[in-house]
DNA sequence: CATGTTATTGGCGGCGTGCAACTAAGTGTG
DNA sequence: CACACTTAGTTGCACGCCGCCAATAACATG
């Protein structure tokens, strides 16, 4: 990182990438394997390689793919966090990304490349100690889906192909760690565009079947 | 930038600075002097200075000080752009920054440093051909305010430090580039807590005298 | 058929907004 | 001094959206 003189930061991609998982808002966390921050618990993130990532997202696309094997829908930047003192090794940049993966993509995977990348919902991740800054990035990463559901963006990629809009209500209700409400909440999807019925389908099980939904082309989370 | 077989990125802070001159919004450009896309208009920016810069963030703040001699309130990440291909110096990391200057401030300033730098409508702005890819940071930018204020957020720093409800109409209805109703802008404002009136302060000059309004210390952008 | 559980809809009051008109205060003119 | 003009600030009203509460619909189980 010091060669001709000049000093060049590391640059890393971080991810805070959330699912559902049993009724709660997940986290995935990795515990580290090697020096600085060794066996704590982090975001999965990596480092820049210039000759493999087209841009920095595209590290991000990466370290998701080597993590959990499959491509997330929607990976939105954060926020930067910089400086010399955040990482032992030196002057560093990590770029913060927030990413959603749907129950059927979790279950693709089955298990996960190592036992040391877990599911873990966030009102005990926020508890545990994480290494470097990454505390403060799990905080804001929450932080920024909150507001995005807050603005009314709908959460579809934390759902399956198709869905009720009882599954939709949940994620939202999940996501801000607030009851919503039913009947509003319906009355303002029925105005919406981006979600639409699928004809004859409804969910089996129990009692009254619920009709079954699905995202339409036009759909940007 | 090839050293030890490893490449290492440019990191840079370019910052797109917004005030208000002459009832329009305006950015402030310089011109490129040296030879990656000479003579051309760009965003101020610079690069990133690990031994001065205590974070990506100060990299903007200094940026802002060398070129107008004074320091912005509400310096805010906007984007990060990243690739191999939009610098041709190699492989680069440049993060867009949005910040607000006061017409005071400007004032204070007098004649900017260099003839090379000056105030540009946005309107025009956008139209001009600038380096590299700072025609859509420039509408990015624009974006992330104009989003800002549609969330109600108050761009109180593009103002002086008293100013009439009018003024804080204008400036929003500028960002917007849409008019402002006066009468549901003036409710809104009067529950707002991050504004108060200044007791017997009003604007001298022609007709009926305007109530002068200042922020209260608990306001941030 | 009664009961429980989930799905879906409807009514109602409150709040904020956009629109339009109105009042208030000061300047300028003949 | 009456009157027109300009800017400042208010008021009334209709509309839409939301939260709250309740009713109805569809299905399962005993």
């Amino acid at each position: 990182m010091l060669t001709d003189g000049v000093i060049y930061p590391l640059v890393f991609a971080d991810v805070a990438l959330f699912s559902i998982q049993e009724r709660d808002l997940c986290v995935l966390l990795a515990r580290r394997a090697n020096d600085p921050e060794a066996n704590k618990w982090a975001l999965p993130g990596g480092i820049l390689k210039p000759m493999i990532d087209a841009s920095l997202d595209q590290t991000a696309v990466r370290i998701i793919r080597d993590k959990v094997g499959v491509s997330a829908g929607c990976v939105e930047q954060v926020r930067l966090f910089s400086g010399a003192t955040r990482d032992p090794r030196g002057y560093s940049l990590s770029q913060l990304y927030c990413a959603l993966l749907s129950k059927d993509q979790v279950c693709a995977v089955a298990g996960l490349k190592t036992s040391e990348v877990g599911w873990v919902p966030v009102k005990l991740a926020t508890d545990k100690e994480l290494a470097f800054d990454h505390g403060v990035m799990l905080t804001e990463a929450l932080q920024f889906l909150r507001a995005k559901i807050k603005h009314r963006a709908l959460p579809l990629h934390l759902l399956n192909a198709t869905f009720s809009l009882l599954d939709l209500q949940d994620a939202c209700s999940l996501i801000l760690g607030s009851p919503v409400d039913k009947s509003s909440f319906r009355r303002r999807m029925k105005a919406e565009t981006c979600i639409r019925p699928v004809q004859g389908q409804f969910r089996e099980g129990a009692y009254r079947p619920a009709q079954l939904y699905q995202a339409t082309p036009d759909f940007q989370f």
